[in-house]
RNA sequence: GCCGGUGUGGCGAAAUGGCAGACGCACAGGACUUAAAAUCCUGGGACUUUAAAAAGUCGUGUGGGUUCGAGUCCCACCACCGGCACCA
């Protein structure tokens, strides 16, 4: 920045001020049962004191941000746009008479801190404090208006006691698909007796019982432990989650990552899809930030169907119950018979799959199944079984990567074994092919080549049939299938056309068309592509002449009828794997005992261990065969009852699922939150966070997970509110001022301090706004930086006066002592600053700003807020007497804006009654009657071209401003000599008069 | 490929279907100054006519449409950014 003089003294001005509200503790949010002191603005404004009862509190505003990982290294310019904007809003509702919660915390569990752990010995503990006081100290410095009582650590065993109590809720509860919520798991009823391990002949039947009640619980809790193969980075010594692979590759230092299957705890979130994605229809958020949850969600209706496998006798309904030898009392049969008739069953006389397109299912022509598939092995005949097994150890040798990468070239092969399509007893191949993936669905599919593009290029790679059961449109046949030929039955005689002459035929002659349609296509046909669209059935029995969405009601209808299918909605969403193999991490609040067979089960600990605390740890490096460093504590991992401790740690997403409840109540001891506190600060008309503004990175990951929380703890009674966050906003990312990502490697970040040290702390949150509208992604320019520091400087000027401030410059270089409050009082207010009767012309200067910035406010457009601020100061620099009472009203409207300056001003300004501290003044109002105008400016237009613009009173009436419009010289030249042929006059808005 | 977003001066950007370019940056001219910086004042979309004042034509990614009137609404397309990606 070249200006060599500064504008005003922020130096001085800024850290007086943040002085001041630490002393006065002015940000402190007051909720259920906190003590006000009588002398706090907060009890001054709102004439309350003491302990008061929630209903007694102004109504709240909780204004939260996206809590940070306090890294090592300083905050750039991209940091703080997030946090200006809702410290802006907290002092605009705090001025409004809101009582505002607006919390800082760190999400301070994570990789880097393990990794310099790993590197230098150093507690994870000790680099995590350090970089909070440090990430502390440059967010203070900012003069945001954060409640830093309220401050809490997700590292902090009060804080993390409670995430770990929260994890104990989520293992003991289970989703109850009847009541539709979670439950304690002590209301599930358990099929005794079902397919699980038999018992030995000395255990008795409530031995028996006992051990598969536990087996069939654990099966349904929320928190479960699964084996799954995860990311392993050798060089990196550890696990790691799949955000942090990137292309095969680990994201940090670019290591090779390999897959291992290791036992896992995970979260039943899937359980939660469809409320997931009902429940945003209720909160504020943006269209695109919902549609990306929707989409990660991928909720598909369809239907489960079941194809018999040839040659195996149909499983009897019923016969599971001669598996069972208990008391009838404890069986809950409907549930077994359940099990049975769905796609989890592994009963092996039929392959379930799910599609989308049940109306297609006449043009299933085989089946194919993931590689992965559980009944491959069984499935595959002696003949195949030297294929499939190559083709297996194949595919498991590629990566995911690869996998997607080879999608072109559609490879499978063939089981050797033959399924029946369900609706026309037709034997069809089992194949298996890896672009059939075992996560999704039942790993199985049915495949329709004529109707999907993958089931296409497989078919037409291996010439297995392809039958069209949908009709096309003619546009799309005269594109694609020009050369499918089809034998017809026209009025007895077989024929063979091409299937483009065949509709062609239909199309002309309407008369033709059901019984053409009513074809069995003897040949395979030669397709170019395969119709996916929506169409009208053909070759299908009973589904002919019906349109896809009804074909697909009546064949699911008739498959539920028959036994051989089900509605289904099925999700992409997968469980959520909630295990990592790390030091820095929550430690799971399990142990794991031996039952009497010598088998491993989990025990969660009781609440009144918690918190559960890591062990002490001289090195943190993990084994090379992928044991967690806990484990290398042998003292805390074994107990004296022969019990085994769980080793692995949470991942850094749990602490921030539910930091925004610790908030509201972070100190108590008894609960992670108490009942008031989150009553009154998440209650309200918007339920939940008032406001939450983060970035675009979070758009799945940790909202989803938050929500998902949260539904878990609406549903057992611990919050009151179905949603945690109303309304949400993200923030769009900063550029450098080479319209590049700002990173290290391109050299283009811009560090907080250059501009603080330059312009000042206002300034800089000035620009941050000033740039382009909150959610836009926008580059960084210090020009840019240096022109709101010009406004500011000119906001200074228009208070102080002339003389005085040299006489301060002076002062400033010369004075011994370096008292800030001394040094600042030397500057005196302008005298052209009076208390005097503003004029009407500077109320309706002053009242439409307070529109404009009051209204943009509501709206989060600071940009043009910030506008309208510019706009009253260079319409009052020219004011020949400035009223106080006007300047004062301008400064608390400054003040969300450039909280210091605006203190400083204020502090000479204010009448001395006045005992209630600027961030505390009630928000001006907006007078109407002060911007009404007594002439008018009325554009006109001939033939919608602008001619000219008349003045007319305020109050004239439609056909005088038609007359005025008339008699204008300049729209006479264009409209004299012809005739009028129309007149439109918008009231108070403009005249067109349309000549021939 | 699918979903979402964005295209307006030299630049960041404003505009409930009604005067396109508010506000700011950069630029140019002027005042102040020995000078520079800072500050203050003035100017500006492009093109054409004009000595000038002034006037006219065109102009919001492209092509259509609705309307008295379109940056804004509708249809088709293009470019860029972000997300998902063999999801049956």
């Amino acid at each position: 920045m070249s200006s060599s003089r500064r504008q005003y003294p922020f130096h001085l001005i800024e850290p007086k001020w943040q002085n001041v509200w630490e002393q006065q503790q002015a940000f402190r949010a007051f909720g259920p049962g906190d003590e006000i002191p009588a002398s706090h603005p907060f009890a001054l404004r709102h004439k309350i004191s003491g302990k008061v009862s929630p209903n007694q509190l102004p109504p709240k505003f909780y204004i939260l941000d996206m809590f940070p990982y306090p890294s090592g290294v300083g905050l750039h310019v991209g940091h703080p746009e997030g946090y200006t904007a809702t410290d802006i809003l907290a002092r605009y509702k705090r001025a409004q008479g809101f009582n505002v919660l607006h919390p800082m915390g760190w999400d301070s569990f994570g990789l880097p801190a393990e990794q310099y752990a790993v590197k230098t010995g150093q507690h994870p503990r000790k680099t995590t404090e350090e970089n909070i006081a440090t990430f502390k100290r440059q967010i203070k410095s900012l003069g945001f208006s954060y409640d830093w009582k309220r401050e809490l650590a997700t590292t902090d065993p009060d804080y993390f006691k409670w995430t770990q109590w929260i994890f104990l809720k989520l293992y003991n509860s289970w989703f109850n698909p009847d009541t539709n919520k979670a439950e304690p798991i002590e209301t599930l009823k358990y099929p005794v007796g079902l397919r699980l391990p038999a018992s030995s002949p000395d255990k008795t039947v409530l031995e028996t019982l006992e051990s598969n009640r536990r087996i069939f619980c654990d099966s349904k809790r929320l928190a479960y432990v699964s084996e799954q193969p995860v990311w392993w980075c050798e060089q990196l010594g550890t696990v790691l989650a799949n955000e942090e692979v990137v292309d095969g590759k680990s994201e940090v230092g670019g290591f090779p990552v390999v897959r291992k299957p290791m036992r896992q705890w995970m979260l039943r979130i899937t359980a939660y899809a469809e409320k997931l994605i009902a429940d945003l229809n209720t909160i504020d958020w943006t269209d695109s930030l919902k549609e990306m949850q929707r989409n990660w969600i991928g909720r598909s209706e369809g239907a489960h169907v079941r194809f018999r496998i040839e040659g195996r006798s149909e499983h009897v309904r019923g016969v599971s119950k001669d598996l069972v030898d208990a008391d009838p009392e404890l069986i809950d049969f409907s549930a077994i018979d359940a099990f049975i008739e769905s796609p989890d069953s592994r009963l092996t006389d039929s392959i379930w799959v799910f599609t989308t397109r049940p109306d297609t299912l006449f043009g299933a022509t085989y089946l194919v199944l993931a590689p992965e598939h559980p009944c491959v092995d069984e499935l595959t005949t002696d003949g195949q079984r030297a294929l499939v097994e190559s083709y297996k150890a194949e595919v498991t040798k590629k990566s995911d990567l690869q996998r997607t990468e080879l999608a072109k070239d559609k490879i499978g092969v063939f089981t050797g074994a033959y399924a029946i399509n369900p609706v026309n007893g037709e034997k069809i191949p089992i194949w298996i092919a890896d672009y059939v993936l075992a996560s999704y669905g039942t790993g199985a599919i049915m495949a329709v080549p004529a109707h999907d593009e993958r089931d296409f290029e497989l078919a037409i790679n291996f010439k297995l049939p392809i039958r069209p059961v949908v009709k096309p449109s003619l546009e799309w046949l005269s594109q694609n299938g020009a050369h499918l030929e089809v034998s017809v039955n026209v009025d007895g005689k077989p024929l063979t056309w091409t299937y483009i002459e065949l509709i062609k035929a239909a199309a002309s002659d309407k008369a033709l068309e059901p019984q053409v349609f009513e074809v069995y296509t003897k040949r395979a046909p030669e397709f170019s592509a395969a119709f996916a669209n929506s169409g009208v059935a053909i070759n299908s029995g009973l589904l002919d002449g019906l349109p896809t969405a009804e074909a697909k009601k009546k064949i699911t209808a008739w498959l539920e009828e028959k036994g051989l299918g089900k509605k289904t909605v099925n999700f992409k969403l997968r469980d959520w794997l909630f295990s990592r193999q790390r030091y820095w991490g929550e430690p799971f609040p399990i142990v794991w005992k031996k039952d009497a067979d010598g088998k491993l089960y989990h025990e969660a600990l009781p609440e009144t261990a918690l918190p559960l605390l890591p062990p002490q740890l001289t090195d943190y490096k993990p084994t090379a065969t992928g044991e967690p460093p806990l484990a290398c504590a042998k003292d805390w991992v074994n107990l004296p009852d022969g019990s085994v401790r769980e080793t692995n740690t949470m991942p850094q997403w749990a602490g921030s699922c539910w930091y925004y409840l610790r908030y509201l109540d972070n100190k108590n001891g008894s609960a992670f939150v108490g009942k008031d506190a989150e009553h009154y600060w998440m209650g309200g008309k918007a339920a939940g966070v008032d406001l939450y503004v983060g970035g675009t990175e979070h758009a799945v990951l940790h909202l989803l997970y938050a929500r998902f929380w949260h539904k878990v703890l609406f549903d057992l009674g611990c919050v009151s509110t179905p949603e945690p966050f109303f309304k949400l906003v993200n923030q769009g990312m900063v550029l450098g001022e080479d319209n590049q990502k700002m990173s290290k490697s391109r050299g283009n970040v811009i560090p907080v301090d250059v501009p603080v040290n330059e312009a000042g702390t206002d300034a800089l949150r000035l620009y941050e706004m000033f740039m382009g509208p909150l959610e836009m992604v926008k580059p960084w320019s210090s020009k840019g930086v240096e022109g709101v520091y010009r406004f500011l400087g000119r906001v200074w000027r228009l208070f102080v006066d002339e003389k005085s401030e040299t006489e301060f410059e002076q002062a400033q270089t010369t004075a011994e002592t370096q008292n800030l409050e001394v040094l600042l009082d030397v500057i005196k207010l302008d005298p052209s600053i009076k208390e005097a009767a503003p004029t009407p012309a500077q109320l309706k200067t002053l009242h439409a700003c307070i529109k404009k910035v009051t209204e943009d406010l509501e709206g989060l457009r600071f940009n043009t807020a910030i506008s309208a601020l510019m706009v009253f100061v260079n319409d009052a620099v020219s004011w020949e007497t400035k009223p106080v009472s006007v300047l004062r009203d301008f400064l608390i409207l400054l003040q969300p804006f450039a909280p210091h300056l605006a203190e400083e001003l204020w502090s000479k300004v204010h009448t001395p009654q006045s005992t209630v501290t600027l961030s505390y003044q009630p928000w001006p109002k907006f007078d109407p009657a002060l911007l009404i105008e007594s002439e008018m400016e009325i554009p006109v237009q001939v033939n919608g071209k602008l001619r000219d613009v008349i003045k007319v009173s305020a109050t004239a009436d439609n056909a005088t401003i038609e007359a005025e419009a008339k008699k204008s010289e300049k729209v006479q030249q264009f409209i004299a000599g012809k005739a009028i042929k129309k007149v439109i006059v918008v009231p108070k808005k403009m005249v067109n008069l349309i000549v021939g």
